[in-house]
RNA sequence: GGCCUCAUCGUCUAACGGUUAGGACACCAGGUUUUCAUCCUGGCAAUCGGAGUUCGAUUCUCCGUGAGGUCACCA
């Protein structure tokens, strides 16, 4: 058995979206699950589309969601060169073989003339079929009209998707279709065949978008005399509102801007990976590993998932809690508000222990902590607001405050010691814990939450715990 | 319009032709002796319609309907 070879091939026309990555994921997983080759190929031959800087742009967003690939920009290969501009004379050498046969000739008219045919076919409400209007006696192509494919055969194909099942179009999807264009470039049609061909790849996996388009494929591997790749289709990927498909015009974000928002790549790859597949078992939360390990083909949706952001979000929460502190604490890096600047890294990862549990992503981090980081200015309309405390009078409030600083003075400040301390205040002010702690949980941080108090004590540490105390009662 | 594909809770999905149609997100209620979050418990909520095959259809077939894709010198 020979190991399977995988593909993903953007084209450099800017940034990847969440609604692309899934065809980089799901060949991705299936190289690595059978030991097998991601390879990853450039599809720039769209020069008016070609935007600069893109290429580094997906390279990034690949290396940063974990989408290693073995052939390929930054890391070369075997098979290269990897970027379809640097591959004319492959092309050209494929082309004279479909000349030689017959099965490739010049398209003598312009592209004003082609479009009057698309016209005149949408007018009289059929398909445009390029075919109809096969010239007769085409010109020797000389490279500076369009080269196209002669269709050496008009039937139905049918051919065996492992998501799709059993597929088949008639005639009516085949056409002389441009190989060449008239910039000397190859069209995608022909390039990517070529390509996976030279390439070796044994698994095509694309959107669906190009299942009308895969008979055309087929014959053209037959021209070619090249052995079918599996051809996959997968649905798409929907946008939350609306039935389009995923797009950037409808507003779908870019995999860097999930990066800046605090998500994990191993959050994004679980929700990408489980829109549309499953292991069959009622496991929600999967690791890189569990998804390499478990992923199939044959358990792919047929049908488009819509991108609910909630999920996400949930995900991105279980991952943060899965990950221990050290790790945590690196992804961290870019979002510690900027109050925690001149914090040392025991005292960072001490509070970044006490929220892991409250992040949903990693941008909560400073709303999170930074009343750690920076004297918190009192707001008694959280006092005011609070349907517990608003009962009580500011003399109570002072009485209370001043109870407790007195006692936490006393402490010895380890988690433990505070927690007794705070259990016996209830019983000498004779309070109860929900009204207590939560006025001393708002007078050390004036923030709408907090971890355990005991532990955000703790973390504060003694002096800062007795002074925020002491500026509370004195702002009363 | 031609060709092609799809169709289970609001969303993501599970269910050898036989289940009270299951799980998760979201939402609602309660609990975990401070808040928020986590966590736990419970609740709400679905097989697009019509025929047919069958003792029995979410499941198989057909016809509708709806949705999506495609019909580029874009990929």
């Amino acid at each position: 058995m020979t190991t399977i070879r995988t593909r993903f091939a953007p084209s450099p026309t800017g940034y990847i979206h969440v609604g692309n990555v899934r065809a980089a994921l799901y060949p991705w997983l299936l190289a690595r699950q059978q030991g097998g080759s991601f390879i990853l190929r450039i599809e720039d031959t769209d020069q008016a589309r070609f935007v600069e800087g893109a290429t580094e742009l997906i390279l990034d967003t690949l290396e940063w969601l974990g989408l290693d690939w073995n052939e390929g920009p930054r890391k070369g290969g075997e098979y290269g060169p990897y970027f379809q501009t640097e591959r004319r004379d492959i092309y050209k050498q494929w082309a004279q073989k479909l000349i030689d046969k017959g099965l490739a000739y010049a398209d003598p008219y312009g592209p004003e003339e082609v479009q009057a045919f698309r016209e005149q076919a949408k007018s009289e409400k059929r398909a445009f079929l390029y075919r109809d209007h096969r010239p007769e006696n085409p010109p020797a192509w000389d490279g500076s009209q369009p080269l196209r494919f002669k269709v050496p055969e008009i039937k139905r194909y049918t051919w065996n998707d492992p998501v799709m099942g059993e597929l088949s179009a008639g005639p009516e999807a085949l056409d002389d279709f441009i190989l060449i264009k008239s910039d000397g470039l190859p069209t995608y049609n022909f390039a990517h065949i070529v390509d996976d061909a030279e390439m070796g790849i044994t698994h095509v996996i694309r959107g669906l978008e190009y299942i009308s388009s895969i008979p055309k494929y087929l014959s053209l591997y037959d021209a070619l005399e090249i052995e079918y790749p599996v051809l996959v289709c997968l649905p798409h990927i929907m946008a939350a509102d609306g039935n389009k498909k995923l797009g950037k015009r409808d507003g779908a974000k870019s995999v860097q801007e999930y990066r800046e928002d605090g998500y994990l790549p191993e959050a994004m790859l679980n929700f990408l990976a489980s829109m549309g597949w499953n292991d069959g078992t009622e496991q929600e939360v999967f690791t890189r590993d569990e998804l390499i390990a478990k992923f199939s083909l044959d358990r792919v949706q047929r049908s488009g998932a819509r991108f609910d952001e909630k999920r996400l979000i949930w995900l991105n929460g279980q991952h943060i809690r899965m990950l221990d502190i050290d790790d945590l604490y690196e992804r961290v890096a870019d979002f510690w508000p900027t109050s925690a600047a001149s914090a040392d890294e025991t005292t960072k990862k001490q509070i970044l222990a006490l929220v892991q549990d409250r992040m949903k992503t990693l941008k909560d981090l400073p709303i999170l902590t930074n009343y750690f980081f920076e004297e918190p200015t009192p707001d008694w309309s959280m006092i005011d607001d609070n349907k517990q405390l608003k009962k009580l009078s500011r003399d109570e409030i002072q009485t209370y405050l001043r109870a407790t600083h007195d006692a936490l003075a006393n402490s010895a400040f380890t988690p433990e010691d505070i927690q007794n301390t705070l259990n016996q205040l209830l019983e000498t002010t004779d309070q109860k814990p929900g009204i207590l702690f939560s006025l001393i949980r708002l007078a050390v941080s004036w923030a709408p939450f907090s971890p355990a108090l005991n532990d955000t004590l703790a973390a504060l540490g003694k002096e800062t715990s007795l002074r925020r105390i002491q500026a509370a009662i004195n702002s009363l």
